[in-house]
Formats: structure tokens, sequence, C-alpha cells
DNA sequence: TAAATTTGACCAGT
DNA sequence: ACTGGTCAAATTTA
């Protein structure tokens, strides 16, 4: 995986992020223990936030390769996903198809985003789910509902590591579809925990007048604001929101208490 | 019953 | 060889 396209600095920088990372939650938890003011905690939990992010976004610049990045300095206590596997429940007749038989999209446009809600205001469908590689919790892959009429967009879905609740979000392509309408729903059924949608990033998309782009009606530190209060409204929100919560959470469990230090790091 | 989701299989890229 | 992305049959939901 080492190609030669990845520079040494660039791996160096990501050590030196990690570090910095690790650092930041020793010292989160240390605030913590000490019941410091809640000021400092912040502070800690933004600069945590700025390695995981910085270490996602740097990776996935990368396109094509994967760091070894152990989450927590060499934890590799994860597998691969791979011991999660059902046996197959039946001789499973022997499939005939193409299944995987698919042309790899270079890494044609595309945008990544840290979002507090998985939900955008699009219509995705979801063709498949992933665990990754040291990370706890799955990648989910979605496609524009309205493929069939031709729209190429996709989008993947990655809950962060770091014990926020915030969605490593990965928009692949542009809408060439007209879906919006459920916007309007949204407007509608936002309830009290008001209405949001996706800022696709402009300075990254800044020729992309398409259709799907939609401004940002509200930002997402309101959402992270009320998420805390509200669960009602869940039950509109499709299932695959709450799979990627659950693995998330319980997960977290098990990490805070083994002393796991990783971040949001996950490509 | 149609649409959406789940999930194991398969393939490309590294 | 290994991992991640996609396919499509099976299953679930509306």
């Amino acid at each position: 995986m080492e190609s030669s396209s990845s520079p040494n600095y660039k791996k160096a920088l990501i050590r030196e992020l990690i570090k910095g990372r690790d650092s930041t939650k020793k010292l989160l938890n240390l605030l913590r223990r000490n019941n410091l003011n809640d000021s400092a905690e912040d502070l800690v939990v933004k600069i945590l936030r700025s390695f995981s992010d910085s270490l996602s976004v740097l990776n996935s610049c990368n396109s094509g390769d994967s760091y070894p990045v152990s989450a927590c300095s060499g934890d590799r206590r994860f597998d691969s996903g791979q011991s999660k596997r059902k046996p197959a429940p039946a001789p499973a007749p022997v499939v005939k198809d193409r299944r995987g038989c698919y042309k790899r999209r270079k890494t044609e446009d595309s945008r990544i985003k840290i979002v507090d809600e998985i939900e955008d205001g699009f219509l995705w469908r979801k063709y498949g789910q992933k665990e990754i590689l040291y990370s706890k919790s799955p990648r989910c892959y979605f496609r524009c509902t309205h493929k069939d009429e031709g729209c190429k967009a996709l989008k993947q879905v990655q809950k962060l590591e770091d014990g926020s609740e915030k969605f490593h979000v990965t928009y692949i392509g542009h809408h060439t579809c007209q879906n919006m309408h459920q916007n309007t729903q949204m407007f509608s059924d936002s309830g009290t925990r008001g209405f949001f949608l996706l800022n696709f990033d402009d300075t990254k998309l800044n020729n992309s007048p398409s259709l799907s782009t939609i401004t940002n009606i509200q930002n997402t530190h309101l959402m992270e604001q009320e998420d805390a209060q509200s669960d009602h409204g869940q039950s509109s929100i499709p299932m695959w929101k709450d799979m990627i919560s659950d693995a998330g959470s319980s997960q977290e469990e098990l990490f805070n208490n083994g002393g796991y230090l990783g971040g949001g790091f996950m490509f």
C-alpha cells in the first residue's frame, strides 16, 4: 500500500497529528478526572476534533493511500470485520450474477464534510455497508434515489470515532436529478428540531451551481445543541441511521473502558 | 406488492 | 494478499 505516491512527509505529518491527538485525549481524560471547568474541557474537545478532522481530510486527499493508522498508537485490536461475518445462511444458490463487477471510480469530484446529521435533504438509497479496517463504525454507501434517471451522486457515511456524534460524509459526484422534494417535507417535519441542510462545501465546489447545491439554512451547531435534548422525530429517520449511531455508542464504552484514545481517523 | 435495506460475494486497486 | 467499493439476491418495511 505504501505507494510511491505517498511521500514520507505525509506519513510524518500524520504521525505527528496522531501524537497530538493522543496527547490531547489524555489531557481531556485528565481534565475530566479532575473535574476542572467546562470551558477548558470544551477547548480540549475542540482541539481533539481538529486533529481528527485533519487526519480524515488529509488521508482522504490521498485517495488510494491508506495508512495503517493505528487509531491509537498501534492499536490493532480491531479485526477487519471478517470475524463478524455470519456463516452462510444456506448452501446459497450459485450466483450467476456479476456482483462486484464494476468500474471503480477514480477519485472524481468528491467533497468531504464532517456533519452532525446524516440527512441532507436529498433522497439516498443505501446500497452497501462495509466494516473498515481499524474503524469501529462501518461505512455506509448511498446513491441517489434517482439513479435510474441518471443521477450519479454518491454518498459515503461513517461515524466519527472521536466521541462526538458527528459523521464523516463523502459526497461523490453531483446530483443531476431534481432531488429536492424532500426538502419541503423537512420544513414541515422538522418540529422543534429545526431544519437543516448540508451546505456543500463551496470552497471545494466552487464550480458546482447544480440544483443539488443547497445553501446552508441553519448551521450545524444548532443541531448540536438540540440533539442533546431531543430524540423525537427519529421515527422518520431511516434505519441505517440508527445502525450507524448504535455502532458508535456501544463501542464508545468499550473504548473508554479500555483507555482507547483513538480519534476519528477512518480512512 | 413495490420500494428500501441488508448482507455476502465479487472485483479493482494497491 | 488485502482492503474498500459495488452488485444483487434475500429480506424487511410501508
